[in-house]
DNA sequence: ACGAGAACCTGTTTGC
DNA sequence: TGCAAACAGGTTCTCG
């Protein structure tokens, strides 16, 4: 489901309920996510403050006092919401983990498909945790830019978009905003990663930037269901140009052609055949 | 070593 | 109407 803009949604909606809160009780109502749920989910955070609440590519990551990070992922359908605390705590169909915090509030992480994760790790080790270490750079950072999209793309052999699904190239992009980020350059899904110029990469990636930027400040991409962490719908798919759109016409002034869809590594690909070189 | 494709799991929509 | 197939925002494993 979430992709860098929905996961950062959720974060700024979590972050003023759970920074600062002590963890006064917590359970794992499954034992298997897309990894195993610790055994000890509830003694890790029982008693421990949520000192911040951050996020690296799709990770959302709950530093905790006591120097250890938990780590969450929301897989395709993973949410996390905020709920008041009245009453014993009845676990809805997929519910999966539940924190109770100071304050009255509850944190429930609800993911049907169980394609999400949680897992825990030491805070200063976080870097090289399989989870982090081949990741690529945050996009919406200095660290992301032409000149490092060029040289990153030109190691691959791979469609540029398949390329940008690629977390060691960039980290956040997901389906959505990758075929949203190539329309707004104008570059082909299809075209050989390492065949675009610097130039082009340069557009790419200011392209990647602005499409992350407009999707976060619309609250994210609600199609089937994500929501905010107070259970707001994002606005974003209402701004596609793109996604979704197949047989539509081309959202770019004066363009007579229509969006076209094709599968791409067993992912929806879509396109405008005549803005897109 | 790299890329393509399958697999993980459940729910919803589409097509016969 | 009913059932089967296709499809869905992600990641990881296997195979060639």
């Amino acid at each position: 489901m979430p992709e860098l803009p929905e996961v950062e949604t959720v974060r700024r909606g979590l972050a003023p309920h759970l920074e600062g809160r002590k963890v006064l009780g917590a359970k794992a109502f499954s034992p298997m996510l897309r990894i195993p749920v610790p055994a000890d989910f509830a003694d890790r955070l029982e008693g421990r403050t949520i000192e911040r609440l951050t996020r690296r590519a799709k990770y959302l990551l709950a530093e905790l006092s006591g120097e250890e990070t938990m780590i969450l992922h929301l897989g395709m359908s993973g949410q996390l919401r905020v709920v008041e605390a009245k009453g014993d705590f009845r676990p809805a169909r997929h519910d999966h983990l539940m924190a109770e915090l100071e304050g009255g509030k509850r944190l429930v992480f609800n993911d049907p498909r169980r394609f999400g994760l949680v897992a825990f790790a030491s805070r200063g080790a976080l870097g090289a945790h399989p989870f982090f270490a081949g990741l690529g750079p945050e996009p919406l950072g200095n660290e992301f830019s032409g000149p490092v999209l060029h040289a990153a793309l030109n190691n691959c052999k791979t469609a540029v978009k398949q390329a940008l699904l690629d977390q060691r190239v960039v980290a956040g992009l997901g389906n959505i905003y990758a075929s949203e980020a190539l329309f707004r350059a104008g570059i082909n899904p299809r075209r050989r990663a390492s065949s675009l110029s610097g130039v082009r990469a340069g557009r790419l990636a200011k392209s990647v930037k602005a499409v992350l930027r407009d999707a976060i400040r619309s609250g994210g991409s609600s199609l089937r269901n994500y929501v905010q962490a107070d259970g707001a719908f994002g606005l974003f798919q209402h701004r596609f140009e793109v996604y979704e759109r197949e047989g539509k016409p081309c959202p770019r002034e004066g363009c007579p052609g229509a969006i076209r869809r094709f599968t791409q590594g067993a992912r929806s690909t879509y396109y405008c055949p005549r803005c897109q070189r």
